[in-house]
DNA sequence: TCTGGGGTCCTAGGACCC
DNA sequence: TCTGGGGTCCTAGGACCC
């Protein structure tokens, strides 16, 4: 028995779930974003596969979505909804026998020992789909790095393996962005030393990518190149460090006393949050988004770590003074940072 | 870009202390 | 003042991910 690190990823997951509960939407371009309103301010989170023949992915804004693709349906992010079918689909994974990490609402890591994995790949394809009729993919991996990589060439309705025996074979002349990690920013700076594929970053000078992009960030990512990285599949309960939220006005507000009203109210919705948990918060910040697009945070630490919910706010709107009020706003956020789990509680 | 909302982690400068 | 060196905390911003 061999050790192995499934990576398993819902085909389309939230347009899946959506259609689901409205057959009739089955077969035509889907599109999941905002309020489902394509005229708003607002981002797709999900597009089915035949609204991505069309040009729609997902982060692309809700007005070009509709240009790209007129005859899309439209519909509003239902969380709650999303949320309850995730739930779903972890417990048919962990009544597999694996151990499953969960990675957002559409992904885990499996953590199993046999000796064909692509049997128990296609066994979880299986089991996920008898108990949620939704499709997934399964990528294979010796870690955890490799399993998600996978994933992205077994997609739809597949499985893959990368291991360190086909991961040259397989990644070295792609780009530096298709590794796990690596954006569009760092893709470019890596340009910028000669280094656009994955082999390139792999074989670079380490002294160099330590000196341009920093003594833990240079070493990592040629780790990342060379396919390096743990697999331990924890299954422990995934504690937040923080929770925030935020929102972004569909008019840009040029009214500050309706800042303060909008903070209040978010502050409160975090306190909540919060108190779902029953952790203290530790430090609060407050982020505004200027229009058209210029977005900037100011913090504090609380003098004694808090659940106060008035405490919390009143931090919030106390930084509301550390911004320029002559700007208009499009956006406005509450985080609250927790004490780590465990750690004295003050105040 | 017409650019959401919820998160995590790293970096770097300044304050402060010994 | 011509003002060292190291450690830690606080803060703001950036990059990335789903």
């Amino acid at each position: 028995m061999t050790a192995w690190v499934l990576h398993v990823d819902l085909d389309q997951f939230i347009a899946a779930v959506e259609v689901l509960r409205h057959p009739e939407l089955a077969g035509r371009p889907v599109v999941v974003g905002g309020r489902g309103d394509p005229t708003e301010r607002g981002v797709v989170s999900t597009a089915s596969y035949e609204a991505r023949a069309f040009g729609v992915s997902s982060g692309l804004p809700l007005r070009v979505a509709v240009r790209r693709c007129p005859d899309a349906v439209f519909l509003p992010v239902d969380a709650a909804h999303y949320a309850a079918a995730s739930a779903q689909v972890m417990e048919a994974l962990r009544a597999t026998g694996a151990v499953v990490q969960t990675l957002g609402w559409d992904e885990a890591f499996l953590g199993v020992d046999t000796d064909d994995p692509e049997a128990y790949a296609e066994g979880v394809r299986a089991s996920v789909l008898a108990a949620t009729r939704l499709h997934c993919s399964v990528g294979i991996g010796d870690n955890k790095l490799r399993a998600k990589i996978a994933t992205g060439f077994a997609k739809p309705r597949g499985v893959f393996r990368l291991t360190r025996d086909n991961w040259f074979a397989v990644m070295a002349d792609r780009p530096t962005d298709a590794l796990w990690g690596v954006g569009r920013k760092t893709a470019k700076r890596l340009a910028g030393l000669g280094i656009g594929t994955v082999e390139q970053l792999a074989r670079a000078d380490p002294a160099v990518l330590a000196d341009r992009l920093g003594p833990t960030m240079g070493p990592w990512y040629q780790r990342l190149a060379r396919g390096v990285g743990d697999a331990v599949v924890d299954a422990a309960a995934y504690q937040a460090r923080s929770h925030s939220r935020e929102t972004t006005f569909q008019t840009d507000l040029e009214d500050w006393s309706r800042v303060e009203t909008e903070v209040r109210r978010l502050s409160r919705q975090v306190c909540r949050d919060l108190a779902d948990e029953g952790r203290p918060a530790v430090r609060v910040a407050l982020k505004v988004r200027y229009a058209p697009f210029d977005t900037h945070t100011r913090s504090v630490t609380l003098g004694a770590s808090t659940t106060d919910p008035a405490l919390i706010e009143q931090a919030a709107v106390g930084l509301i003074d550390r911004f320029d009020h002559d700007r208009a706003v499009r956006l406005l956020g509450v985080r609250a940072e927790m004490a780590p789990p465990g750690s004295a509680v003050g105040g």
